[in-house]
DNA sequence: AAATATTTGTTGCATTTGCAACATTTTACA
DNA sequence: TGTAAAATGTTGCAAATGCAACAAATATTT
């Protein structure tokens, strides 16, 4: 996962956190951030953290958008706020620090040897915003819930190729994260244990095939 | 929808074109691009035409990840391949542009004018991606297909604040779309009529409410 | 450490949905 | 323009899923 302000040195991360104006905020866990912000484009960089993007339709539904961890970015840019009512919650305390989008390509900045660098993290940064949003679309798209949690569950191995993990996140985050009914998806759990699909330990998960 | 050379004279984009070593390709219909592109990462504007990116699971179930028009981007920053068997199929005769994404920050480009207003766009397009999966997310979280499909509409009318539209795909894409299964769908809109929600001539669409 | 809140697991039941197999209409193209 | 292909509409049925209402196990807070 890459950082916006990654193979810049710490000198220049102050100088060009200073050119963009960047402002840093300290909040405590479960505040409600987005209600502070001023609503011109931003782009918020969680320092340390974590915060969850949750909406509410006219029914009163919460759905979490997303979860947003350290070094990762939120804001107007990658989201719109559509009509819905969005807020941002803090789940542990948390520091951002917060650009506003005109700032990037101020008069100033453009000539700061590190900004190609910025630039370079930035552009990065939103191309695995995408790549992460197709994956959860992939899941999103499969027919049932026992073929979204068997793509769920490849996606956890293929990269490291082992067949135990463990899922970083509650059941019932996964199941929000794959817009299943959480009992539902329980059981479907252990008709995949009972089918010889999987063993299970708490969050802990190995495949048998 | 942003343009990637928006706000920047025919002749300045040349330049940036020829800095950036910009390959244009022009393709005929239903022809399978993605075979003849470099594995390297690259964004790909269409400057005419429209293509479609269509995974292809180890089941042979295909799933359309993504459309996209005159003036969009795709490449390798907007998704990732996975281990998926993923293919870019024209849907029409298609002009390409492709430019390594690499030389978006080559030394020459860097001090050329229109540079900055190309980043820009560039950050621009990315951020309306990534809200645009945000969008069908949304939908694909819902519950009930009857959910979706009222979402959709609610979405479709919400900017022009219109009572009818056409919705600006097939319904049978539209079932993709939505990821359901399209016959089922047909029969949520038989339902939605007969209780009073709408009212369809083709694919023009009335809310009744 | 006790009290409270959250997460996890289970199951019956009603609803929703996918699937299959059509007929019909519309569109594409040779 | 005629023919093939694609899109649309319909419906019975079986499978999948949401919902509700729990009990039990973990975590968190005071």
């Amino acid at each position: 996962m890459t950082n916006l302000f990654q193979n810049i040195n710490d000198k220049n991360i102050e100088k060009l956190k200073r050119i963009l104006k960047a402002n840093t905020v300290h909040y405590q866990k479960n505040v409600n951030i987005l209600s502070n912000v001023n609503p011109e484009d931003f782009i918020a960089i969680i320092d340390t953290g974590s915060v969850q993007l949750i909406s509410t339709d006219y029914d009163g539904n919460e759905r979490i958008i997303e979860d947003i961890g350290e070094g990762e970015i939120f804001g107007s840019i990658s989201y719109s706020l559509n009509n819905e009512d969005v807020s941002c919650i803090t789940k542990e305390k948390t520091q951002i620090t917060y650009i506003q989008y005109k700032q990037i390509t101020n008069d100033e900045i453009i000539k700061t040897d590190s900004y190609i660098i910025f630039i370079k993290n930035l552009i990065k940064l939103l191309g695995e915003h995408v790549s992460s949003k197709n994956t959860r679309i992939e899941l999103l798209t499969k027919k049932t819930t026992r073929d979204k949690l068997l793509e769920y569950f490849r996606l956890q191995t293929q990269t490291a190729t082992k067949k135990t993990f463990t899922i970083p996140m509650s059941y019932t985050e996964l199941a929000n994260y794959l817009a299943v009914d959480r009992s539902a998806m329980t059981r479907e759990i252990s008709y995949l244990k009972e089918d010889g699909f999987i063993k299970t330990n708490g969050r802990r998960i190995t495949l048998l095939y």
